[in-house]
DNA sequence: AAAAAAGTGTAATAATTATGACGATAGGAA
DNA sequence: TTCCTATCGTCATAATTATTACACTTTTTT
């Protein structure tokens, strides 16, 4: 599962993917072969339903994931998930939490298809972020946006009826369209708000009978934007 | 309510209290003259009551609360208030979305007693970053450590009940020791928790009735700390 | 194509929490 | 002391959500 370190032999060389990552994608292309020499790092592979990172565990590194995707989790008292975010590669995992005292993840990371990390320690990513300011501007930016995004679900989470986050979330996903395509099912969009799916469902369908939405299946369609807003 | 720049002159000197904040106190000794000189920042003066930062505002400097204490809150769709934190001085205040692409803060913060803030811009920040790396380190590791509390935060907010969330919250309080005295009322735990005060004051009786806790007022005690895990 | 898995919509019932109102008490201010 | 205010504990009622179970459809796998 996992290479040696200083192995840039393997194919597809990670390069590729890595400058493609938004830590690393500002790096100006005179300095990344510098950039890839001083880089250390080893590569993981994961298959379906392993878990990248488990809630609790010390974490001394970055991971980078190149191929892959992943979702993010929080497990409440009764065992049962909060999503809480969904990563596509190429970005980076677990960044937000590596220079706090206590670098324990906060959630749990799982591979929702086989993946490939690449996995930088803690030093390593220091030492970069002193040598290539680029670097440090990126992922300082980064983690800040981390923040707003973790901001952003505790506000989702904290509306205290279902019909304010789904109001919420839909303008959000909306993105100003009048019809769109849910990117997540019923399902998991009641364990993004942390509520049971009948009653998500319940509170859907109220408002498709208020006529505010039409829903079918993942299509939605907004019919008064105005009702939404309101809401909140 | 607000200095001028440059202005080094009046008392008490902000240095003073500067270099207690987390961020500013890993700057070394031999460097904290320069550091003084090559900073950039006006004062300004807050009343009781007055909002700091404002949701949703834009901010571009770096705030230090280096007199008073604020709490900074998230308000939900009926206009209540969750309380996200409680910051005292000396310490820095909007920090995390500082470098974030939307640097809009995702909170309100209000000063509970007369408060004094330094205002530091963002491009300065970003210049004493570069020049001096301890603060580098100490920034990021703020932010860090930011991104960790919130996430605890968030944790807390979504334990589906006020059960959980109080067992989860009087284990953390109590620190290890058997009794306790609440630092907040009942009041602000439950806008902590973003619950009804009645609601959490009956669980919280309940849980007295069951002998896992006792309560007086802000006196707690715990009697059951294996019972009070097993809801977690 | 068949089987399996994942997702969708519904409903009855139980449990939890919000709401709004009330009197009691503690601690500070005048 | 006495008043005042914040905090506390309680209650009945209403609203919201969880639970559990079932029928059905779509998608994926074999």
């Amino acid at each position: 599962m996992e290479r040696q370190y200083f192995d840039h032999s393997h194919s597809p060389h990670p390069s590729g993917m890595i400058f493609q990552c938004p830590l690393c994608s500002s790096v100006p292309e005179d300095q990344r072969e510098g950039f890839m020499q001083d880089l250390r790092f080893s590569i993981k592979n994961y298959q379906k339903g392993d878990m990248i990172v488990t809630r609790g565990a010390l974490y001394e590194s970055l991971y980078i994931l190149i191929r892959g995707e992943i979702v993010t989790e929080m497990a409440d008292e009764k065992g049962d998930f909060m999503k809480v975010d969904h990563i596509t590669a190429p970005n980076p995992l677990a960044a937000g939490f590596l220079f706090a005292s206590n670098n324990r993840s906060p959630v749990s990371a799982i591979c929702k298809v086989p993946c490939t990390a690449v996995v930088i320690p803690k030093e390593n990513v220091y030492f970069l972020m002193r040598k290539y300011e680029s670097f440090m501007l990126a992922f300082l930016s980064y983690i800040s946006n981390r923040m707003s995004f973790l901001s952003e679900k505790l506000r989702l989470v904290s509306l205290r009826t279902i019909r304010a986050k789904l109001a919420y979330y839909l303008l959000k996903e909306s993105a100003g369209a009048q019809s769109f395509r849910l990117g997540s099912s019923k399902e998991e969009i009641a364990r993004l708000f942390n509520v049971s799916r009948p009653a998500l469902i319940k509170v859907m369908m109220e408002m498709a009978a208020e006529e505010i939405i039409a829903v079918a299946r993942r299509d939605v369609v907004i019919r008064d934007r105005a009702a939404l807003q309101k809401m909140l």
